[in-house]
DNA sequence: TCCCCCACTATTGTATACAAAGTTCGAGAC
DNA sequence: GTCTCGAACTTTGTATACAATAGTGGGGGA
């Protein structure tokens, strides 16, 4: 693999699974040594990532790891339904028999990691819900759409949403799920935007509302070693 | 300044003008003499640029100007009417007075430019047009609307809108900009939204039309220098 | 004559060296 | 004791050299 997708993947895994606080500063030549390609690669990935707005890049200062404000995860979730619900509406007037069986597989395999452990099927849940939605965001075959989202959808703050869910929020976005699937099968545009929108707002609410027993991960300060 | 900045600003100054045919290969050695840097910052910028759907960048390829088809305008102004209508509704809610009356005289010196030549007026009645939606846009005050629409209104595309409007054209366009303001005044958030949806939707009418007396520009085939 | 393959050239990808900017920390003045 | 200035150090920014890859064209064989 080239250099710059290797210091790509190997950055934003990192910083996906939450290996550097929000607020750390990147230093470009420690993620050289470690990912084994030379600065140039990495500052690429690091721009790219910016762009994406994984990361922040500031000139002469480089890249931190971004912290979220409650009033980030509000504005985020906000053009998330925009966005989705939109791209729920064009999918139900375009998809096709094919895509909605696999959307079917995929919330049926969502609903039997129910019952697993918690901590195995965590991983596994982000991934088919992932895969759940970028299919109808597939489906609505808008090509602009998609790099569109991924700035908004792309940050660790969302792919970590299931960590929030009790038993009974991942009930519900299931039953979202279905239900969005139904208005996709039916073809109701209206049906599926609102449902989508529905389902975005209810996890807006997992993320907002304050966690029992402990502080809210919005409040938490970083341990910043910089900046 | 900068040099990636330098070479980010030519470049994408380059584009927007015009002075690259759709299709056409950017090479890093030329434009590094060209703007009198080395190819480090260049391929900075190209990456920048490339991440902001200005140009297209292929691993071992180089960067292209992209070339857009009439589906892909089709869906640039659905993404931007769906996009800076919810930004009208957020502005409606939020808007002060100084905005309002920025936004007016930006308003006012439209019209005044209607009368004036045809070849003097183009960037004016450009730089005015941006103004006026970007102060929209940021009073909307929702900060990842904004990174989120230069996804797809900095492509020059769109950009030279006007070159394509008869008088008109833009007198109808003029009136609908003191739709959106009025609702704005108002703080009717129904009703700036659905006015910034028309507009929009007109702008594109404009460019989906075929032009009198020729091709439409979605047809032409570049003279490509490579690919 | 046509097609395929290989060498050559043009262009991009990566590493490294040096320049510039920012940060830190201690010495000196007050 | 505290504040300020600046020198040393750290980190990023840019240039350049070399490596790797993709396009090009000519020669040989069928």
């Amino acid at each position: 693999m080239a250099a710059t997708d290797q210091a790509y993947d190997a950055i934003r895994q990192a910083l996906v699974t939450g290996d550097y606080p929000a607020g750390a500063h990147l230093r470009e030549e420690e993620l050289a040594a470690t990912i084994g390609v030379s600065r140039t690669p990495i500052r690429e990935a690091l721009r790219r990532l910016d762009a994406e707005g994984i990361l922040k890049f500031v000139r002469n200062r480089g890249a931190t790891v971004p912290e979220w404000s409650e009033r980030d995860v509000g504005e985020i979730f906000e053009l998330r339904a925009l966005l989705e619900s939109y791209s729920a509406r064009l999918a139900a007037e375009r998809i096709d028999d094919d895509v909605l069986a696999r959307l079917g597989e995929l919330a049926d395999q969502m609903d039997e990691l129910r019952i697993s452990p918690r901590s195995k099927r965590f991983d596994a849940i982000t991934e088919l819900n992932n895969q759940f939605h970028r299919g109808i965001l597939v489906a609505a075959d808008n090509r602009r759409l998609i790099p569109l989202l991924a700035g908004v959808v792309q940050i660790p703050l969302v792919l970590q949403t299931f960590r929030r869910y009790t038993a009974d929020d991942l009930q519900h976005s299931f039953q979202q799920h279905r239900d969005v699937l139904q208005a996709l099968r039916n073809h109701d545009a209206d049906w599926a935007e609102a449902a989508m929108r529905a389902h975005l707002y209810a996890g807006r609410n997992v993320f907002l509302r304050a966690p029992a027993g402990g502080r809210r991960p919005a409040d938490r300060r970083p341990t910043t070693t910089r900046q």
